[in-house]
DNA sequence: CCAGCCTATCTTGCATACAAGAACGTTGAC
DNA sequence: GTCAACGTTCTTGTATGCAAGATAGGCTGG
């Protein structure tokens, strides 16, 4: 089934993986024979790939000029944040009156999972734990749209929530808003979820400031 | 400036439309060279325009098959609906901090123009003027990746958006509904104002019926 | 010595050629 | 008569070739 995908969404998998990581600073011209090369493909996939990444926004296509790395400012992040918190705090609202007590339950064991690797001090473990948490309330949404709106704006965010975890006692703080949320859910109040889930993405405080030192080392 | 736009991107405007207007039936298999022959351009720039309908969602690309037309369902177009609801929702909040009186004069003139064109009984011009409100209402939330999001929905959704103004006496609700949009930002009330923008998007009541209608005329 | 223009070269955008996989029809066997 | 297997043909995916625009460097004129 891997091998149902085409080279150009290998291709584009694989400079979007460059372009996170910071292989490829801002501004940078990215050019087609030169990858074309790399991946040991020819020029078509290369181009297909630059299409995609430039509808996605993460490189910006002059016409006649070449494709420029077009990576996300202060501002920019700031402001996908907010959308983020945003569209979060509506799937928690929505799912107050739509979930299930079976899935809150599931919920609840997600979190388990969670807490076992903030006790364990596993940073990655709990990314990915936390990452179940937020995936699992998209779907609890009961809209499929939204649900798939989410997962994009939260894949594109990514590389910059993880630094995030890293700031000392977040993950603790963390566990404790996720729990927020699903007491609020089981309580049935939408508007207690939606603001307790705004306030767990929201950029404030010192995660301002650790967003920031983020952009800074990665700029060099 | 108009000679700057690629081939690719005047494919994919026609194709757009084509399948907008319902000449594309849900189901259907695009052909890539009958499609390069009509618009008298090579396979290339179809299929680069392929790529970005299959991303927004307006085809289904499956490997090695081809791409088909994917016009949204019922469920679908509620979804869509429900997600614009909650965006411009949020832009309204959003924005009841972050408007300045200037551009709330502004609002008014553009609603002002609305009411012309409702007394006209010009569905038309009412239907300009009111993507003016909507638009400048994105603008005023203060946050372009929003405001780019919220443009990138309403598009899709516009020709679903159209014919519900058909409705007898929608136009004038409408308009109730903008000002009291505007009344709750001018008392600087974001939760007022953003109930209010939910409901005016909102699918409920006669909408409802109507958007059904239009499906099943869309699909004859 | 600097500015502007012209040309050489490189790059993109598009067209076309080619290969591999999928659909379809035919033929043969049971 | 029906089903299956094979081969043909059509379509997609990829590579390559070609033309037009863009950049850079040198040359000429002031």
């Amino acid at each position: 089934m891997d091998k149902d995908r085409n080279r150009s969404d290998i291709v584009a998998d694989a400079l979007e993986k460059l372009i996170f990581d910071g292989t490829f600073a801002d501004g940078a011209r990215l050019d087609e024979a030169q990858l074309a090369e790399r991946f040991g493909v020819s020029r078509t996939p290369v181009r297909e790939a630059f299409q995609r990444l430039a509808i996605s926004g993460l490189v910006a296509q002059i016409p006649r000029r070449g494709v420029f790395v077009r990576q996300p400012g202060p501002v920019d992040l700031l402001e996908m944040f907010e959308v983020m918190a945003e569209l979060e705090a509506v799937c928690v609202r929505l799912a107050a009156t739509r979930i299930s007590d079976a899935a809150l339950d599931r919920l609840d064991e997600i979190n388990a999972a969670c807490n076992a690797a903030v006790g364990a001090r596993d940073a990655d473990r709990y990314f990915d734990e936390n990452e179940a948490f937020h995936r699992a309330l998209y779907r609890h949404s009961g809209n499929a749209f939204l649900e798939a709106e989410c997962l994009r704006l939260h894949r594109r965010l990514r590389p910059f929530r993880r630094r995030q975890l890293h700031l000392r006692g977040r993950m603790a703080q963390s566990m404790a808003e996720h729990e927020a949320v699903v007491a609020a859910l089981r309580d049935g109040d939408g508007a207690r979820g939606a603001a307790a889930m705004r306030a767990h993405i929201a950029v404030q405080g010192e995660k301002f400031h650790h967003l920031m030192a983020s952009l800074r080392t990665a700029a060099e």
